[in-house]
DNA sequence: GACACAATGTGAAATAATTCACAAATATGA
DNA sequence: TCATATTTGTGAATTATTTCACATTGTGTC
């Protein structure tokens, strides 16, 4: 079912599934391709395609069930089990991810944050416990992390991969904007908030 | 000479200009797209691509020279000029952003930050200081700022959006997880850090 | 039940982005 | 100077994604 699903389009199933939360607590039963694409100012046909990738979840005539059609994308997407992540690096980013909502109405718990720095670990930040990031490999494996939140230094961002990495995390959410080197078994994703402000500038008024 | 540029190809401009920068440091006078390709674990010829279009940049034989590139790059790109940026809601999230150097290692200026709490404006955050939302327009002719950046709660992500364009704001980096809705001369630019960690943890392990 | 209308699902077509592959230019070294 | 090696720049081929277009199915009304 997960077999060459573009990335694209499971990133608009998570914005077809925050318009469908929505739209059920408006109370709407139905909804069509249409009407959901010119929510997003995107084409009908992508969503039709978008989700015909997990099979035929519409009706001719009436468009989709917006219960049923919802909970197909929070299964699809795993937002109906909750993941445990862990924020690695609670400075300025870091404490404030921390305090981040969002994460949890997608399934993500945070189940522990880590620093090097002694005025930090052993306190509590943002209601979260902070560990010693030598503590790592430890409270990683008691409580079953899988993905990590990396908001270190750049200058520390490598080191801290290798050691996520020893310690069993899968994927990594990397805001460092340092190119990571880890084995192929790793999965990286950048989130590089310059680059993204840079890009905006460069197309503004085009 | 800024007509169809693939967005990713401006993204990838900024990666090139990052390790441009750091070579130049370690005293590099050449490098090939071969090598720059490396360093990125992308293909050469993607390198060569993006290039070609803003001229013929490197030299046959010898690849491209390094000090030469790195301003090219930061001319199209525009980081030999400054550009000014507010940033509107001073929350966990707002804070911490206005404490990032990699904004201004870009050359974006933050002139000036922005709320609606009678707690945070008036005051000095991470520096800068606070105004209340309500003087956006004069604060931002005053000093020709053209871009925001969006840290408001969820709630007021739209009707802030709009106070925003009716203040001359031209492009807005958008951190809510909200589809805004604005006249299509304002150019928006979403950072979604919930679908990130989704999608991440979509493609974990495969 | 028949007719008009609505809306899906999906191959095919169009568009966009990446990668290939090679001629042309430059560099190197005997 | 010549032969060999390097490396660019770029059309052409490939691959990925989006959009089209329409047969098919379901809905609603008389
Ligand atoms: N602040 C932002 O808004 C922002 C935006 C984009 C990217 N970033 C990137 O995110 C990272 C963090 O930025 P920040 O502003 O929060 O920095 P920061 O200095 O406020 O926080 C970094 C934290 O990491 C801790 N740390 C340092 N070395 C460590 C190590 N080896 N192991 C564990 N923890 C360690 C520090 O004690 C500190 O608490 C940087 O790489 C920065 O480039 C930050
Ligand atoms: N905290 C995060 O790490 C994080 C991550 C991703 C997205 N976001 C999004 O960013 C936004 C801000 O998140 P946060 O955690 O910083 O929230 P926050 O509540 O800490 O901060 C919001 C700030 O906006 C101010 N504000 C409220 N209404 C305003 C208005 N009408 N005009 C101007 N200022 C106003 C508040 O006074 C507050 O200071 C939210 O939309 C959130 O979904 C946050």
């Amino acid at each position: 079912m997960r077999k060459g699903i573009p990335e694209k389009t499971v990133q608009r199933l998570l914005l077809y599934y925050r318009y469908l939360f929505f739209l059920l607590q408006q109370g709407a039963k139905n909804i069509s391709s249409k009407s959901l694409a010119d929510l997003l100012e995107i084409k009908d046909s992508q969503v039709r395609k978008d989700l015909s990738y997990f099979g035929q979840l519409g009706k001719r005539g009436s468009g989709y069930d917006v219960l049923a059609l919802r909970d197909k994308i929070a299964n699809i997407l795993g937002i109906d089990k909750e993941t445990n992540v862990c924020i690695v690096g609670m400075g300025n980013l870091g404490s404030a991810l921390a305090a981040y909502k969002g994460f949890l109405a997608l399934g993500f718990r945070i189940i522990a944050v880590f620093d090097n720095s002694k005025q930090k670990f052993g306190h509590k930040i943002k209601g979260y416990q902070c560990y010693d990031i030598n503590q790592i490999s430890k409270i990683i494996e008691e409580n079953d992390i899988k993905i990590a939140i990396l908001t270190v230094p750049a200058e520390a961002a490598q080191e801290t991969a290798i050691k996520l990495e020893k310690a069993g995390i899968k994927a990594i959410l990397n805001f460092t904007p340092v190119k990571l080197s880890l084995s192929k078994r790793t999965k990286i994703s950048n989130v590089d908030l310059a680059l993204e402000l840079k890009t905006l500038s460069f197309f503004m008024g085009k």
